[in-house]
DNA sequence: CAGTGGTCTAGACCACTGT
DNA sequence: CAGTGGTCTAGACCACTGG
């Protein structure tokens, strides 16, 4: 609950949400699932009641609770894994599986990026980028190639690590950098020869594709990323909720 | 677009939401993207902040403008390609494409579910299911094999059907059901026996799998449904955007 | 230090649901 | 019709960014 010396209080509305998840995770609630009214909680927990909204937004936003108006909120799930999307980052998602990450970096090269890298980092024609080829393992055993294209000011933290290195992401985010908005694709594609050698499958052998951009909080590119798993070893979920345009009552 | 008779004006922060998209696709705030403050665009629209700050956090959500505590929001992206998850229907999909979507239904069977689709659709042991197996078509090319899943209720509104019937899931809505929440998990599969000779591919090639779990607004299990593309034929994206959780300022 | 977005409050009215 | 969530307002204070 503390929050550790030097950063702010966490909001209300976040420690309210935090409560209800524990609440809906207890199977408080009863049988039916039903939430008391948002004016109940908000008496209850001493808040207005635009909070007890933000909160309740938030189980919302994770598939927790639905919300609809004229009736009271329900639990729909009281289980909730963590989304590979959230985590953006494969070491953490390792660890959350409470498996151990590795990564062996196979190559590290500066050079001018061709027109389609510029584009996709929105950099000018034949600046400088950084190309990383990365082997990634789960309890040593590998499933995923990462093929990451940083902009030469994020490159240049990159390039000075030590090739065992097992997470590059959370050493940018110790320097400082941002993730602050990702794009993630999903597809599927053929093992080239590299990722047949790397990962020991047959070269066109299936793989899931995804592939992530991200930028700061300015929109400033970051990197961008092809990432292929051999096939079982990962599920992309996400969840979705839709824009409550109910139709008129109906025999009314 | 427009609202049948009978339904609701649409919210003031949707339409500003439609407002801004649009002035982020006409490309005004210029060459660095910056938005006006939330005061100003509260002042021009004739609207109080709380709505303003509505209408952008749809934005956000979209991945179309950044958000960030202490200096004005950004564009992000310009484009928006209405994501596959947030169409709910494969028919709206392929629509939202252009293109001309189809499908065939194979057969429909009703006979007591089996311990996992029990638990799946949240039935008493012995319940009564639906199963539907579909071809799906765009342009009249075979792309996607559709096993559903519906529980009893449904599946009688779906047994009667045409089996040409384009989408099951429009004429569901208009009996006034509703998918309220869907959970979707993509991974990869082989092709069986069934997937080869409807999708005209060979036997153990790859698919992509999208697993779907419906359920209504108050919780109640709609639909299962395990969609199988052909490779090449779809791609699924996501966007995240951070909890701006910063750290303490860095040498103030 | 001025500007800006994040959080919170208190109150109001409305649309919809279920009985 | 009573209960409930959705929308909107007006105002306040704070945390953070950038010059």
């Amino acid at each position: 609950m503390a929050v550790a010396g030097g950063g702010t209080a966490e909001a209300r509305y976040r420690q309210l949400a935090a409560s209800l998840r524990e609440a809906i995770a207890a199977g408080a609630f009863g049988a039916d699932g039903r939430l008391p009214s948002e004016e109940k909680i908000a008496q209850q927990y001493g808040v207005s009641r635009g909070t007890v909204r933000q909160a309740l937004a938030v189980l919302r936003a994770n598939g927790l609770v639905t919300s609809r108006r004229g009736t009271r909120r329900v639990v729909l799930g009281t289980a909730r894994t963590q989304s590979f999307f959230e985590l953006l980052s494969f070491t953490r998602w390792a660890r959350s599986l409470g498996e151990e990450p590795g990564g062996r970096t196979i190559d590290v090269t500066s050079c001018p990026a061709n027109p389609l890298e510029c584009e996709q980092l929105n950099l000018e024609p034949g600046s400088q980028v950084c190309r990383v080829l990365r082997l990634r393992t789960l309890s040593r055993v590998p499933i995923m190639i990462e093929r990451t294209l940083y902009p030469e000011h994020i490159g240049a933290m990159i390039a000075g690590l030590d090739p065992h290195a097992i997470s590059h992401t959370e050493l940018l985010t110790e320097e400082g950098v941002v993730f602050a908005d990702t794009e993630h694709t999903i597809d599927l594609v053929h093992a080239d020869a590299d990722d047949a050698r790397l990962l020991g499958c047959n070269q066109d052998a299936p793989l899931m594709r995804e592939r992530r951009r991200a930028t700061d909080h300015s929109g400033r590119p970051l990197l961008w990323s092809d990432d292929r798993f051999l096939p079982g070893t990962v599920a992309f979920t996400v969840h979705n909720s839709v824009a409550t345009t109910a139709l008129s009552r109906r025999r009314g």
